[in-house]
DNA sequence: GTCTATACGCCGATAGAC
DNA sequence: GTCTATCGGCGTATAGAC
């Protein structure tokens, strides 16, 4: 196994940090302690701590959608491909502890102070639900595609901040059974 | 009009920067510079910043659950109330240029760190629960109460974040539409 | 109970040696 | 390309005068 590059250690080091205990709160120090590099180092990668904040998002996104098209391929009706779907954000929560989804926490976190970002997870969220529209549309006799995937969305949306805020994943079960009754 | 008294003055500016810009990314200087008043006034009134931002979410609930059943009382037919609460958070949305949810904002910014916090807002969600599930069981003929008060809360927690994200309301709408054929 | 002055530490970022 | 040393500024919080 080839040794990791300083570059994927430092995004590493830092998305773990800036997830669980937030960007704000994460300074350049506790990173560059965590990676055991000098500060330097990380200032060759990374031209400001806004720079390795992109970086985290670019990586998590690459990560959630390589996760999300693995689980989904592996199945062929339509309507457990979004079953696996609901799973696997549900195995997300609690992996991580409930610790929540990435972008709704950088947007709670930053607003709108940084537009890149506000794009790129705005952009995010398009891509997920198109993922969801692409499902359903897949799935035989969906009498109205957009409004089911619109409230499939919506659901899964309010089952992740509910689950991150109760610490249990409960609603994800719940989402599931509303969902399933929604398909043909 | 009675004088607004400092300690009020100091929790309103708080609360507008804590929301606007974040938690975090407020500081003390920040605060006591806006609310006009002295460093040592600050701390004469509030322990810590953390003291503060209990004093703050504290105000929020109250104001949020006044405002909530204002709206409901003025209406007396059961599902119309519960359109007209799903029609009080696309307002509040709109009136703070879709900042989001004071609650799921905190949480998304400090995690677990602070029990005391994690535990307020656990229980203001369970309390915005209770709020559906009472106008619910008003209605009659509703068949399943606990699915269909589970069901709206979550739509209505997805619709936040996600118009909080678009910084549109259309997700609002979407909700409405559902939420209604839900009810008989 | 409001004020000013200040303590002490961490912040992000840069300079320049090797 | 990795390192150490250091900058200027802002962070929360306290002391003590009035």
């Amino acid at each position: 196994m080839k040794k990791e590059k300083v570059r994927d250690r430092i995004i590493r080091v830092a998305s773990d940090l800036f997830y669980k205990q937030g960007f704000n709160s994460t300074g350049i120090n506790q990173i560059i302690a965590e990676a055991d590099i000098a500060i330097g180092s990380l200032y060759n990668h990374f031209s400001s701590k806004n720079d390795l904040l992109q970086a985290y998002l670019i990586q998590e996104e690459a990560a959630w959608f390589d996760g999300a098209e693995k689980v989904i391929s592996e199945i062929s009706e339509p309507k457990e491909k979004i079953s696996a779907l609901i799973d696997y954000r549900k195995k997300l929560q609690e992996t991580s502890e409930f610790a929540g989804c990435h972008f709704i926490k950088i947007i709670s976190e930053i607003g709108e102070s940084n537009a890149a970002v506000s794009n790129f997870v705005k952009a995010h969220k398009m891509k997920q639900k198109e993922l969801i529209r692409t499902l359903v549309k897949q799935n035989k006799n969906t009498v109205d595609s957009d409004a089911v995937t619109e409230q499939i969305f919506l659901l899964i949306e309010g089952a992740v901040v509910t689950s991150t805020i109760n610490k249990e994943d409960i609603s994800f079960d719940h989402i599931q059974k509303i969902i399933q009754g929604l398909l043909p």
